[in-house]
DNA sequence: ATCAAACTAACAATATACTGTTAGTTTTTT
DNA sequence: AAAAAACTAACAGTATATTGTTAGTTTGAT
C-alpha cells in the first residue's frame, strides 16, 4: 500500500476511535497535548504520524498500541472487503 | 514513557528482528530501499521511526504490523521484567 | 434564521525523519 | 596478523511531522 492511502487508512481509523468515545477533535489534541487543527489533519491522513504519536494515541484511548493496531488491521480489512 | 526510551527500545526490537533473520544492517536496508546508515541509526535509537516505516518494515521481515507491535510489546514487557 | 460548536483548510515556523556521503571502529574470516 | 565485512558516527541536505495562528465552512441546537 501506497504512503499516502495508508495515511488516508489511519486517519479514518483515529477518527472511528475518536467518535467511539465521543471527543471532539480539540477534547483529543488537548490529551496529548496539540491543538485540533493537528488532530483534523491526521484524520484527514494529511501526513503520516510517527510510531511514538501513535502509542501517545493508543494512550489517550486508554488501549494498548497492540490493540490500536488490531483495530487499524481489522479496519483495512473490513475496507478490502466492502 | 518517554520519548528517547520508547526509540531505543524500538530499535532494540528491530535489532532482533533482523538478527533472527541473519541479515545484515545492508540486507534490510536494501529490502526497504535505503541506506544501511539508516538503519544503524534506527537501530541505536537515534530516531523514531514513521507508523508508514514500521509497516514497511513489517513487511521486509514478512510478519503483518499487527504481529510486529505484538513482538514490540513483549520485548518491552520482557525488559520491565529483568 | 441565528448562534455556537466542530471542523476544514491554508499558511508560516520549527523539529525531526529520511537520504546520501565520508571516515573511523569493531568484529569476523582467512 | 592481515583483509574483509559489519557496524558506528558525524555531517549536510531534503522532506515531512509537529506546533501555532488565522480564516472560512459545516453541523447541530435554539
Amino acid at each position: 500500500m501506497d504512503k499516502t492511502t495508508f495515511s488516508k487508512h489511519f486517519g479514518s481509523y483515529i477518527k472511528q476511535l475518536r467518535n467511539q468515545k465521543s471527543w471532539s477533535q480539540s477534547e483529543l489534541a488537548d490529551i496529548l497535548g496539540n491543538n485540533f487543527q493537528n488532530i483534523s489533519a491526521m484524520e484527514r491522513g494529511e501526513f503520516t504520524p510517527t510510531i511514538y504519536t501513535v502509542q501517545k494515541l493508543a494512550d489517550a484511548f486508554e488501549i494498548t498500541l497492540t490493540e490500536m493496531i488490531i483495530g487499524f488491521d481489522k479496519s483495512i480489512t473490513a475496507l478490502r472487503k466492502s
